[in-house]
DNA sequence: ACAGTATTTATCCAACGGGTTAATTTTCTC
DNA sequence: GAGAAAATTAACCCGTTGGATAAATACTGT
């Protein structure tokens, strides 16, 4: 019986080995935050040693910062994906919207990475050079969409784009990453697929009201209350 | 010398011990977390021994509830304290934004706690009874107010109260606490006076174009870059 | 097939950190 | 002012944790 493993002991890996240990860091700093991960657990998680740790990455803060990077480099690269140029604006900005919500909600240890991050006062990320370097295309995105809905005369107001890109981001940002105590103290599940599309609705209502001066149709007129429903639609 | 300090050895104040340990232990939550807090940290920084904090307080999860519990009880005292009833409803509007906005920046503390709650996904709260009951005051204020704006004239639309309070919130809260790493994203200071003047501005011109469908002069026409700034003044 | 290197395992350890125990001092009360 | 109760101090306990060391095992080229 201690010779049925002989042949199957182990097979060297190095680089899933290295991407077995990324994905479990990622999933164990996102789900402790950095001083509470545990440099055993993420080994196990990549069911290997602890050792294995320091010879394909290096140590903890290392490890995290690693992530932290592959993070960002994750989302950069599935923004430069999405093309907003060729829309009309008040469509693009919808698209950008529902990109920025479904991304959030796909990556969910992305919003946590950065919160703990953000803990840190991203004492990390500032040392990260590589991070500095990626761009976010949406600014200059957002920037000709804006110019262009002006000069058409879909948007009634010019916004700074690096404005809008924070607000766009905070309203989804906000509303998941605080999911946890909001849904305590509002009593109810702000994560069941009703109170998410409703959520969704909200945030292109709102934005696109904002920018066309035009009260858009899902901008939640349905659970308006009482009062007898002064709803005035768009022309 | 010894003697020197014989009668000044130490004298009792229960009270006053308790919350230096509460306030400690707030400032030492909202810097490292939950995990990266440190019961020794707490004490010295309360100027006491570590055995006080289990004396008055209880263990590291309690000390934190209770930090959490009295951030709550902070915020909630405070917003009972403005009342927007009597506004006329964009003026109503405007002030929520801006005590919102200046409650957060008054207590970063806050928002650390919140940030480090949700990344426990609300476990602590969850088991506060205490925290539960304490309903904030802005739902049934926005309600009433939305709904006067509505039946006025000077909101298009009527929004879901829960939805906007989220909104408000979201737009302070994400700048503020996502502030670290975005100013090294945008490689700018988030912080300095002139952009926190901006952001206030464009948080309130945001809203209150959406919900009066006219775009307020502070939505920041000024930074609008390059194109011939076709701005759509309020009538 | 063998030497050399890359990869992985098996232990070890010193520092740290939350929590406890027991003694000491102050304050209250009668 | 004696004795009890409350508040505070000092010292210790012990599991955990990040990190290090050394040895074993699998691959590679020649």
């Amino acid at each position: 019986m201690a010779k049925a493993k002989r042949t199957l002991k182990w097979q060297r890996d190095p680089e899933g080995m290295r991407l077995r240990i990324l994905e479990a860091a990622k999933q164990e700093f996102s789900a402790h935050g950095l001083a509470g991960a545990r440099v055993d657990r993420i080994a196990a998680k990549a069911g290997a040693n602890k050792r294995m740790l320091y010879y394909h990455v290096g140590n903890k803060d290392e490890l995290y910062l690693a992530v932290l990077e592959g993070a960002y480099d994750k989302i950069r690269s599935e923004e430069r994906g999405l093309d907003l140029e060729h829309l009309d604006p008040p469509e693009a900005i919808r698209r950008l919207i529902e990109f920025t919500w479904n991304y959030f909600l796909r990556n969910p240890e992305f919003l946590s990475l950065l919160q703990t991050e953000n803990l840190a006062r991203a004492k990390h990320l500032k040392k990260s050079t590589k991070v500095k370097s990626m761009h976010s295309p949406f600014v200059e995105m957002i920037r000709t969409v804006v110019r262009r809905g002006v000069d058409s005369g879909d948007f009634q107001v010019a916004v700074d784009p690096v404005q809008l890109y924070i607000s766009i981001a905070a309203l989804s940002f906000f509303y998941l990453s605080n999911s946890a105590t909001l849904s305590v103290i509002f009593g109810r599940d702000l994560l069941d697929k009703k109170a998410k599309d409703e959520r969704l609705a909200h945030m292109v209502g709102l934005v696109l009201a904002a920018l066309t001066g035009q009260s858009v149709a899902l901008f939640d007129v349905a659970k308006a209350p009482k009062s007898r429903s002064a709803v005035v639609q768009t022309a």
